[in-house]
DNA sequence: AACCTTCCCTGATGGC
DNA sequence: TGCCATCAGGGAAGGT
């Protein structure tokens, strides 16, 4: 389940790496990830990429007339092939599901690679196909409608408090499945939702109505936190995500709740609890992170 | 408009 | 061993 940090540890394993190659060939076998005819990928020959960049959970890449857009879904992965190192099979890794342990040669799950004229090779792989793959001629406006109504971009200069607040106005929802709308602050999925509700002291099924201006404050200050640690230990790797080069991230060794129920929380070390909310596994600590007791009106 | 449910998709896992 | 049900979940689509 690539999320933000994920997604961002993709994207610095490959940016500086692939800016300026030439696309000499484009494979696309036919699979419902493309939003568009897999042939009109075609253009992208001989284009030279120019750069790399990551909004919410997706990525761009831009080269000087088109932008391919990416999105990871659950299973999806985007990694670099060396021509002169040996491919790696699929290994499964017995903790975290499974991982690979370095490249690997395009298999049924391959469904787009992009050849550079060095030899190497992007390959897009994706399992269960939740990904998606769009293609935009490069303007600007253009990606900027495509991008419409994504939320705020947590490491961003429009990350900013009162914006933050804003975004709870007419929203009663629960403060989980805000936090996985990506309308409300992109890039964070089920993983970072959990930990950034832990890092808060926030109840997942508080209504957003009812936070009060310091959990909000909280909430806006641990998101970014939680997500630079994941970005830092090189993303969670629970199992299928990879980095560019085939690597696992460490994270899933610093998550404090999520994946951890009925282990000791590591603040006060009561068991952590796992219930469903929104339709997505959520786990979180009874004792800190409660559930606000509703306020009694005053009597008139 | 907000919110909720269903569905897509495959591989791992557990019960019998 | 084999078979089948269940689970994981981001986001689109459709309904209320």
């Amino acid at each position: 389940m690539p999320e933000l940090p994920e997604v961002e540890t993709i994207r610095r394993g490959l940016v500086d790496r692939i800016r300026e190659a030439r696309i000499q060939e484009i494979l696309a076998r036919p699979c419902r990830v493309f939003r568009m005819e897999p042939a009109a990928l075609e253009v992208l020959r001989d284009q030279t990429i120019e750069d790399l960049k990551r909004r919410g959970k997706f990525l761009v890449l831009s080269t000087q007339d088109h932008f391919c857009i990416f999105h990871l879904g659950m299973t999806g992965q985007l990694t670099l092939r060396h021509p002169d190192r040996p491919d790696g099979g699929f290994v499964r890794h017995a903790a975290t599901g499974l991982q690979r342990a370095s490249q690997h040669s395009p298999d049924q799950h391959t469904h787009f690679e992009i050849h550079l004229d060095d030899g190497r090779q992007i390959l897009y792989r994706d399992v269960r196909k939740f990904g998606r793959i769009h293609l935009l001629d490069r303007n600007d406006d253009l990606l900027e409608e495509f991008f419409g109504r994504l939320g705020l971009e947590p490491f961003s200069d429009d990350y900013r408090k009162d914006s933050f607040l804003r975004l709870f106005e007419g929203r009663r929802l629960s403060i989980k499945a805000l936090l996985l709308d990506q309308t409300f602050v992109a890039g964070i999925g089920n993983i970072y939702a959990d930990e950034a509700l832990f890092e808060a002291r926030v109840h997942p099924l508080t209504p957003s109505d009812h936070l009060t201006r310091s959990q909000k404050t909280r909430l806006f200050e641990a998101i970014p936190l939680v997500l630079k640690k994941g970005i830092q230990f090189g993303g969670t790797s629970l199992r299928d995500y990879v980095d560019s080069e085939g690597r696992s991230g460490t994270h899933q060794d610093e998550l404090q709740v999520y994946g951890r129920k009925g282990l000791a929380c590591p603040r006060c070390g009561a068991s952590i609890r796992k219930i469903v909310v929104a339709q997505r596994g959520t786990h979180f600590c009874a004792r800190c992170q409660r559930r606000r007791t509703s306020r009694r009106k005053p009597g008139p």
